[in-house]
DNA sequence: CGTGGGGTTGATACAGTTCAAGATACGTGG
DNA sequence: CCACGTATCTTGAACTGTATCAACCCCACG
């Protein structure tokens, strides 16, 4: 593993507090592993071995039930990913599969229980890593149940377009039908709604979403500070 | 504060570890609140002041947006509620009010952190707590967004059959228009799928439910549990 | 008794899905 | 480098599920 790359690892929130040798000793069990696109990484109803950190890539959190599929989210490095489950030592209640190709961090969750009774610091920094991800699904529970598609979608542009930087332009990360399932609608749904937005506010050419008329976009998408993640 | 009840919240997981010291360090600034029906305890948005307890009777979580509104949880007692916004010392993602009279315990959010610090039993039962609850959330989600309206409202009847001790019979707790809410679906939506099942599986008088054929009911719901709290 | 809120039922409208066909982009091998 | 094949995306049409609006019922409560 290249020293920048555990340099950041090492930086994130809920590592940073943390004693030097404890850090060892969770990272003494840990391996780095590189993936090709589509690589299924876990799979819900799986006991949690371990606790992954993608590293570089993108990795889709995603459920099935009775033949339907949903994407739950879509993990960018440097985050780490399935937390509560090692945690608790129970089974995944989502799958994980790579996007693109990436590099993703194992760090058996053995370890993870281990250190956690040992060091202040770093159970202090999962409680906040904990309560951050509740409240962000709680989050993505009022998106769903809120809005109606066409809304999530304006809302996921704005915040998409924040994400790169406020330029009013972004480009896709992954397959449209992906982006979808994210937002809970079809891929042909999503179609649909990009091309009504294309008649007033946005322009959308392949991958690449352009916003021009930003005010309107807000007065369609209604943002809203207990919904998005600021 | 009648001493059985200030032994079942003392009995609760988050505080059953925890030292006595600390428990009164905790409950000092504490106080049991009588409150009638749909009297509003907290609003989303509003900075956390204090954990609740529900103690008696029935509170609602719920959320508002552009509108519309939606039933987020149901608490029962005797359960905690907002942990997380308390111990992120943020703003509520959601609001609460009561459904029923009911007696709602109270902790200063400023206690509940600091003791949080001092304690490491009840750091770590804080911890199972969220962990708890963030999945719960997540099979929430999972249950919107992979299962139609009435698929919900069949496994809806089933686990609180089972609540009840699965006797095949028990008693909607609130409103309809509540349930309904919770389902994801309108009032009339519900009256609806009600009527539906009805015809097949279960009998529907009033807020009485009865399972009369419960294979029938279990191959509509599909019960899955990595979706549905066993 | 009225009166009103919750619940049901009906008619209609809309959002979203499904199925099917066509268009576009993309990677691969000749 | 081009041609081909495949996967993704888009578009269209029909259909399903759900929401909305409105009328009505019923029971609880004043």
């Amino acid at each position: 593993m290249r020293t920048q790359d555990l340099d950041l690892v090492r930086a994130l929130p809920l590592f940073k507090g943390m004693a030097d040798p404890r850090f060892d000793e969770l990272f003494r069990g840990a391996f780095l592993q590189r993936f090709p696109t589509r690589v299924v990484l876990i799979s819900e109803g799986e006991r949690a071995d371990f606790l992954h950190v993608v590293v570089e890539g993108a990795v889709e959190l995603f459920a099935a039930h009775g033949g339907r599929e949903t994407t739950i989210d879509i993990i960018q490095p440097v985050t780490t990913f399935i937390l509560a489950a090692v945690i608790q030592d129970e089974v995944y209640l989502k799958s994980a599969r790579t996007l693109t190709p990436a590099q993703v961090l194992m760090i058996p969750a053995e370890a993870v229980r281990g250190v956690f009774g040992q060091d202040a610091m770093f159970a202090r920094a999962v409680v906040s890593e904990l309560a951050q991800r509740y409240r962000d699904v709680v989050r993505e529970l009022k998106n769903q149940k809120l809005r109606t598609g066409i809304e999530r979608l304006a809302n996921w542009i704005l915040q998409n377009d924040a994400l790169s930087g406020g330029k009013g332009t972004f480009s896709i990360s992954s397959d449209k039908r992906t982006i979808a399932s994210l937002l809970g609608m079809t891929p042909e749904n999503l179609s649909r709604n990009l091309a009504t937005l294309a008649t007033d506010c946005i322009v959308s050419e392949g991958r690449e979403i352009r916003i021009v008329d930003r005010d309107k976009l807000i007065g369609l998408a209604s943002p809203d500070p207990l919904i998005d993640r600021s």
